[in-house]
DNA sequence: CAATCCCGCCAGGTG
DNA sequence: CACCTGGCGGGATTG
């Protein structure tokens, strides 16, 4: 551990000569690698080396990607760092790589590739063992990895962030993260879900869809009407108000994360992956994703913040404003303001966001047409930064993920059992092992209750959310300025808040005083509201909030909701659940293969009836149905909404700025308009994070939907496309064939899964290789084959035929579609 | 040429 | 106070 000092000072580079070649080496392989055996558990996470050992791995498709950019970058390292040395170990690593594509590739360029975050990504998490042992430790030391990745520590922040968000790792201490691997993926996911229900974001994402569609045809009319719709929604939910969401038995620690930012990459991320579970094609534009998670939180609170101290531009925000212009006020202000600085730094970024989404409005309205466009073109077009970070991180983290997954059988019941293991660390709430401990059934249950760790969360209040239906509670944390902003999702929440909101908020706060309040306030004006049609069942949430800060603001919480049938479902019911909803209208976006993530989402993954398949939807598809848990065919559709089952009560940590969000979708003009967000925090490490994860395809990453087109339904046919194929498999997968690569045929995705799953996977009773043919996507824009023609059909169940496509694999590491084979 | 995103400065925060 | 974190802009790449 030469660590930190000397990061600090060295650099990277020189670092990197120490890199050790394993790394390197490990790149391809290590991507492989990482999916690897469980053994990892036992491995010390922290070792690189590990990782190397892994190549066999994966399907194939990751290993090209790996490989592509692995090897570059390898290559470029060595030319960059070193150019002096390098060290170059790499070299013999590098060897496979180079011949594989050339040493003329390095010397050619030393691209970006070959540092893109999302192969940073790969490289990271082949680390570490996709279940590692509690037992053993798993702390991940920053500086060691990014020694050993040969990346400065700015980087491995990013990933770690994104890691964090979804609880693959948590933050013991300065340098020192714990690595969680996917224990608590489900529950995260499920969580996640539930979140994005409560806020609504399907409705968004449809009322956004529309609005760009009717835009395209009729500007105005579209606008009037759906500005409402939307305007009410993100009354409502609209906003994720929530910071962040944590699970019970992950809580972060440190309390500097907490603290800070809550807009920041993982809160970000946390949002970005609940598009993705919650809209039911599983596809999401980046322009959606821009307007929901950026407007949200940013964009109005920009807009605002940008009349505040620079000038009222944004005509934008005003439609936001005025439907909640006091909450907004607070919110801006808290955004902006609360802490002061920092606040001050995003705004130009926001006003950036504005202007582009301005000007996205312009275009579009310009140029309405092009319904149909192909995603890639449009997505490029359009996509706002972030989504492709993040799209690329996800899609990464989701084909580790999904390898690893391979061990699923463990899944729930492991899970339930090591809910209490996982962190011996948290020492959060009792009540939220429980949970854990109770992933189905607590569905069931009444979790409500659960206690909220305290956590260290500085500011942030956690509010838990006795989601009856889903059975699971979490806690979101709020930030007290946003506690006011938060409005239940629905109506809701006012039901649940009482309960648990005191609970939770009193022992989790350990700061502030804990007022719990339950903030029938903000529920009920959510509440007034209704979940949209879409949803099924507002179930209750359970608002709380900890206004640590009684002092100024005040905290309301929302309560989550999940399903409610969830609630009472059981995980099968939870498909039904699912099933009902059959909101997604439009495709407007990307398809992105959720497949893994409705695996997680359900409990499948978690599950692990499939112990191979757990991530991808695949698995079961091929293989038996699901073990059971769910009968994939029935959810299918739905499968997307599962989430809940096993979610496990959550913490949401709710910043301040958050908080504000809301407008989202409120904005007409934003709507309109492409929001071109402005930049995110690392988009890419997103991506690749949740790709891995599975819960988006490494093709499908976000891109921004351009044009209208996108938006509009017309988007549809793209997915149905990419779905095409697969989709009788894509059926009966739901969504989470979506993934699997139509074009391959599904052949390929079983072998690969099969192949993939089969080393990894102890036991394989049902090939896996989702992921594989998730990445493999294509992503058809044109829907190539045959789109199924109506998105929306698809969406209903029935066809549902695609999910998985994708288009645009943005990335062409990504992408490595076939390579399976 | 536009879009994407890597690099790394530098400020806020934490120990 | 020094270091850890991570926002953010600049500029390099890519398509």
């Amino acid at each position: 551990m030469e660590n930190q000092k000397e990061n600090l000072f060295s650099e990277p580079h020189k670092r990197g000569l120490m890199k050790s070649p394993l790394q390197e080496s490990s790149k391809a392989n290590v991507v492989l690698a990482e999916i690897q055996p469980d053994l990892g558990p036992l491995t010390t996470p922290t070792k690189p080396k590990e990782v190397c050992q892994g190549e066999p791995w994966t399907p194939t498709a990751n290993l090209k990607m790996l490989i592509s950019a692995v090897s570059p970058e390898i290559r470029s390292r060595d030319q960059k760092r070193g150019l002096s040395d390098n060290r170059g170990l790499p070299e013999a690593r590098d060897c496979l790589h180079e011949h594989l594509s050339g040493d003329e590739f390095e010397k050619s360029q030393p691209s970006r590739k070959e540092k893109s975050l999302g192969l940073l990504c790969h490289k990271f998490l082949a680390r570490y063992p996709k279940y590692p042992n509690p037992a053993v430790n798993n702390d991940i030391c920053l500086d060691e990895v990014a020694e050993e990745l040969n990346v400065e520590r700015r980087r491995i922040y990013d990933i770690v962030n994104v890691l964090e968000s979804l609880h693959m790792v948590s933050r013991l201490a300065k340098n020192r993260y714990t690595w969680h691997g996917r224990h608590n993926l489900t529950k995260t996911l499920g969580t996640l879900k539930s979140v994005g229900e409560e806020n609504k974001y399907a409705e968004q994402i449809m009322m956004i869809k529309r609005k760009e569609y009717e835009q395209e045809f009729d500007f105005i009319k579209s606008c009037g009407i759906e500005d409402h719709v939307i305007k009410s929604n993100t009354g409502q939910n609209g906003h994720s108000d929530m910071c962040f969401v944590e699970l019970p038995g992950v809580e972060f620690r440190a309390a500097s994360v907490n603290s800070r930012k809550d807009k920041s990459l993982r809160v970000m991320s946390q949002k970005f992956v609940m598009l993705f579970l919650v809209s039911t094609p599983q596809i999401v534009s980046l322009e959606i994703a821009a307007k929901i998670l950026i407007g949200e939180d940013h964009v109005e609170d920009l807009d605002k913040s940008k009349f505040k101290s620079s000038s009222p531009d944004m005509p934008l925000a005003t439609s936001f404003l005025e439907v909640e212009q006091s909450a907004k006020e607070n919110c801006a202000k808290n955004l902006f303001s609360t802490r002061g600085k920092p606040n001050f730094t995003r705004h130009p970024s926001l006003i950036k966001l504005v202007k582009s989404i301005e000007s996205d409005r312009r275009k579009i309205s310009s140029a309405p047409s092009s319904p149909i466009k192909s995603n890639k073109a449009e997505s490029s077009q359009n996509s706002p930064p972030f989504p492709n970070k993040m799209a690329q991180l996800a899609a990464i983290c989701k084909m580790q993920l999904e390898e690893q997954s391979s061990e699923p059988r463990k899944k729930v019941k492991v899970k339930l059992a090591r809910s209490g293991h996982y962190k011996p660390l948290a020492p959060l709430d009792p009540a939220g092992n429980t949970e854990l401990e109770l992933p189905a059934p607590s569905l069931i249950q009444p979790l409500g209750v659960v206690p909220l760790i305290p956590s260290p969360l500085s500011s942030a209040v956690p509010v838990i959310l006795p989601q009856a239906p889903s059975g699971q509670s979490y806690a979101i944390y709020l930030q007290p300025a946003q506690a006011q902003m938060l409005t239940p999702p629905h109506g809701l929440s006012p039901t649940v808040c009482p309960t648990h909101s005191s609970n939770a908020t009193g022992s989790k706060d350990p700061t502030d005083a804990p007022t719990e309040r339950t903030t029938p306030d903000a529920a009920k004006s959510s509440a007034s509201c209704r979940p949209g049609s879409l949803q099924p069942a507002p179930e209750r949430h359970g608002a709380k909030n900890g206004s640590k800060e009684t002092t100024g603001e005040r905290g309301t919480k929302r309560a989550s909701t999940s399903e409610d049938s969830s609630s009472v479902k059981k995980p099968k019911e939870d498909l039904k659940a699912l099933e009902n909803v059959p909101t997604t209208l439009f495709p407007s976006g990307y398809l992105i293969p959720l497949t893994q993530c409705s695996s997680l989402g359900a409990e499948s993954v978690l599950s692990g009836t499939e112990n191979s398949g757990t991530l991808s939807p695949n698995h079961r598809i091929y293989g038996s149905p699901i073990a059971g848990v769910i009968p994939v065919a029935s959810s299918e559709l739905t499968a997307v909404n599962f989430p809940s089952f096993h979610v496990t009560p959550l913490k949401l940590m709710v910043s301040p700025t958050s908080v504000a969000a809301v407008p989202v979708g409120n904005s007409p003009a934003l709507n309109s308009s492409h929001p071109v967000p402005a930049q995110n925090p690392s988009s890419a490490i997103v991506n690749f994070t949740l790709q891995h994860l599975g819960l988006i395809s490494p093709s499908v990453q976000m891109s921004a939907s351009p044009g209208p087109g996108a938006g509009t339904v017309p988007v549809s046919p793209h997915v149905e496309a990419a779905s095409v194929i697969p989709d009788n498999l894509s059926s009966r997968q739901g969504r989470a064939t979506s993934h699997d690569s139509p074009v391959l045929g599904q052949s390929q995705l079983n072998g690969q899964s099969v192949a993939g799953t089969g080393p990894q996977q102890p036991v394989p009773v049902t090939p896996k290789g989702s992921q594989l043919v998730a990445e493999s996507f294509f992503r058809t824009p044109g829907g190539p084959t045959k789109p199924t023609s109506s998105p929306y059909m698809d969406f209903d169940g029935a066809n549902k035929t695609s999910f998985g496509t994708l288009f645009v694999p943005q990335r062409k590491l990504e992408v490595s579609t076939e390579d399976v084979h």
